[in-house]
DNA sequence: TTTAATGCAAACATTTTGCACCCTG
DNA sequence: CAGGGTGCAAAATGTTTGCATTAAA
């Protein structure tokens, strides 16, 4: 079993939840494109693509387990679906969101947290995680 | 006319769109209590309460029209449908949401802003609006 | 009077749920 | 083999749209 195996069926252990084939694919799908914002509605056309047989349930199931597990976050771009991205080593990172092509990018924001936390604790809030979208234009559109 | 109906006015006008009862009572609606953080739903209920009879058709048409025109802004909770608040005057702010009592509190973002815009352009990206939510827990959940 | 705005009901898109059956631990 | 996991279909939720009617300019 490899590591993404492992974080995952720590978290389940601890909850007395299984390690299902499924949990481990979806899963997998997201740690693999790390920076491919997939909606669940991707994800299971991909699994189905690869062969693997998911209901769209299922992977609204195994997403909705993943988050609050922490393993990964649920994020808005301003439409009226979810995006989901692996909770990553990395301090944390903002997205870019081009209103004219629609791509996303990441950016750091380790000088952007600390602000945060003290903003947030100077109003008595103990902040946990937070997510921070900006929306413009990428260099690509703003040639056109 | 009083200001609110004036900026309406000017908005709508120079895209040739009529101020309408139902444009005008939404948008006050909006602007009369700016922290209410109300979705669509909220809006419909409290303008029928006060004995104005629209569809919620209306609402979501009237909301996305306010989107559009930059007096309106739309944020996302992490639920599964947008609340509404009126763009101020103010440089901006963020919401911390407290993930015990769902409360939403709003806090300054001046001193985050500049690093943000600083941030997307060293990615070559020309930043517009932003939005930040804090999740975590507010003064009386923490002491449950 | 012209054109846009509205209500209604139906359509749509996304997400959740009830239940019988299946699989992991 | 017990209890959680899954598929399927149906329901629930949130939002949009077509069309006939109404109202703003």
């Amino acid at each position: 079993m490899n590591k993404d195996a492992e974080a995952l069926q720590g978290c389940l252990r601890s909850r007395r939840l299984k390690l299902t084939k499924t949990r481990l694919a979806v899963f997998r799908e997201l740690t693999a494109f790390p920076d491919a914002h997939a909606n669940a509605y991707d994800i299971h056309e991909r699994l189905r693509k690869k062969g693997f047989r998911v209901s769209l349930a299922t992977i609204y199931r195994t997403l909705r387990l993943l988050v609050n597990t922490g393993l990964v976050s649920q994020i808005d771009f301003g439409e009226n679906h979810s995006h989901y991205e692996p909770e990553t080593a990395k301090t944390g990172h903002g997205h870019l969101i081009c209103l004219s092509c629609g791509k996303v990018r990441e950016f750091s924001r380790d000088r952007i947290l600390s602000e945060i936390t003290r903003a947030a604790r100077g109003m008595d809030f103990e902040p946990g995680k937070s997510s921070i979208q900006v929306f413009g234009f990428c260099r690509s559109c703003r040639r056109l």
